[in-house]
DNA sequence: CTTATTGTCTATAAATTTTATAGACTTAGT
DNA sequence: ACTAAGTCTATAAAATTTATAGACAATAAG
């Protein structure tokens, strides 16, 4: 899978959190962005998105900010990358959660070779968590 | 990497020239078109840009057609995505071949980590060649 | 030597995705 | 009240993907 700018944001964003984590300390989404040289409004709305899939909790008004919603080891780098850019698969016919067809399937062998490449990716990247990077 | 539906169609149209090849035989596009399920127009430039990289050989007017430039166990994987999609590597700045600077080298353990997944998936992708697909 | 067949080349278009930016609104602390 | 922060939705600019169109060039067959 190719990583899309946003999913690079994310992972940084959140490995940022985590570190603040340890400390029991909330960001404001402009120390992040400052921090990481991520652009505010577009963190903003990766954040919106990290919030609704249940990985960080915001608190609202003066002095808000956001933390994490689970402890850094209990997020995997797969599955963040999933929801930001979807398939982990090379090819759409090769991914087990965003399956649909593709011209490839035509090919058995060429198809399982790329089936083989997801499931080094999944097994590497799912066992892999933010706690590792702080 | 992501594969383009392009890349998808490129290795499928090879590996058809690849089991002409064995035939010696030439094949008209429109018959690899149409044995593969590719659209005409889209795999004549497809053709153009594989021939411009030396992977086939075109023989121009009536009687003519394509065929491969190269014996199939000469061509990987990994060189015809390189030539389409660009980069193996998920990220820029994981990428030997096409290297750029992007956000995740903030981190060099994440950076690491994308960088052994484009060593694992490189790995495989130049040691399968077309002939493992006829 | 004319015609039909096939590849060549370049332009363009439609759709999608990516990468943001803008601004009005809501919530909460002081 | 006022200010500081997150929320929500729209929109836009750029890039990429996925083709389609059509005029042109080369070659074989009759």
């Amino acid at each position: 899978m190719r990583l899309s700018r946003k999913s690079e944001y994310a992972l940084l964003a959140l490995i940022d959190l985590a570190r603040q984590h340890e400390k029991n300390e909330v960001s404001k989404i402009v120390e992040v962005a400052e921090r990481n040289d991520i652009p505010k409004k577009y963190l903003e709305q990766i954040f919106l998105q990290l919030k609704g899939a249940g990985y960080v909790r915001s608190i609202r008004g003066a002095q808000g900010g956001y933390e994490l919603a689970k402890k850094p080891d209990e997020i995997t780098l797969a599955e963040i990358i999933r929801l930001i850019d979807g398939p982990l698969a090379s090819v759409g016919s090769a991914s087990l959660y965003y399956f649909e067809h593709t011209p490839i399937e035509k090919n058995e062998k060429l198809l399982r070779v790329f089936k083989e490449i997801r499931d080094m990716v999944s097994e590497k990247l799912e066992n892999l968590t933010l706690s590792q990077f702080v």
